[in-house]
DNA sequence: GTGCGCATGAGAATCATTCTCGCATATGCC
DNA sequence: GGCATATGCGAGAATGATTCTCATGCGCAC
């Protein structure tokens, strides 16, 4: 075995650039890149170097602190979301992102995947549209 | 408007590569990467380019007749589908696929879409475990 | 048959992400 | 406090998938 991220049992030492990053993060709305919070950070004087934030980013994401999504180019977005399980609807274009539980999504997921003989299941849901305000805003 | 991989109304040209390319995916099982697939014809004595193979599967994709799947490394899967809407059911041992209908997640993705005032909705939904193939050669 | 224009292929370029490695620093022990 | 050790950091190189460039090939309309 071995964790790539962190060992089982070890403590997570604290960190002032994993603090920025979560911060930053909080004060945020939707999902961000790795590199967008890293100019973001340099912008405001805060020097990090950009392999620490996508370290600090994977700690996070293992702490269950954050989501991550994969746009359709390839680059992965952070949110700082809640704990446990849900959804997420994603104005494509502001970014706005609404946090929702999807209770049939999950019993149909079970079902589905027992009826066709699928264990240790897991699953990706995430929802595009635009949302109110930029359609008014198009007209 | 204005599609980037064809543009409207103009024919798309017969070519022994892209044939070559979907041809291999109709006899393929689970989600395969376009270097995969490079690998594949080239192993078959079909001298293709990899930047074909890219060209080829967008094409294939803009016509509907591929589904794509970005993996957590970022690496991009394609897989021939039907044309119809439809959810995958995945193996994550051993990449068997399933095409499964998902009416009651469509149902809640509309509703839950409306109320928040989201229009103009798409949504991504794969369903990754281990199949019972799997599940049983491990024990 | 000719000519135009899209398609191709080899390699370079791009871009996000990860790795390397020498240095900084927190933590635990004395 | 002071030292030993392990973890975190930063800059730049390396990686790997995808896209771009451009010279050449070839299908199709005439
Ligand atoms: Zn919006
Ligand atoms: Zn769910
Ligand atoms: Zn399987
Ligand atoms: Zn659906």
């Amino acid at each position: 075995m071995s964790a790539p991220g962190q060992a089982e049992g070890a403590a997570r030492r604290p960190s002032r650039q994993r603090d920025a990053v979560l911060g930053l993060l909080e004060e945020l709305d939707g999902f961000r890149s790795a590199q967008d919070l890293h100019t973001l950070l340099r912008e405001r004087g805060d020097t990090v170097g950009l392999a620490t934030v996508y370290r600090a980013l994977q700690a996070l994401v293992d702490d269950g602190l954050l989501d991550v999504l994969r746009g359709p180019d390839g680059e992965a977005g952070y949110r700082r979301c809640s704990p446990s399980h849900h959804h997420h609807l994603v104005c494509r274009s502001c970014g706005l992102t609404v946090e929702v539980a999807a209770p049939p999504v999950e019993r149909w997921t079970a079902r589905v995947a027992a009826e066709h003989g699928f264990a240790d299941v897991r699953h990706d849901l995430e929802v595009f549209g635009t949302c109110r305000g930029c359609a008014a805003r198009r007209g």
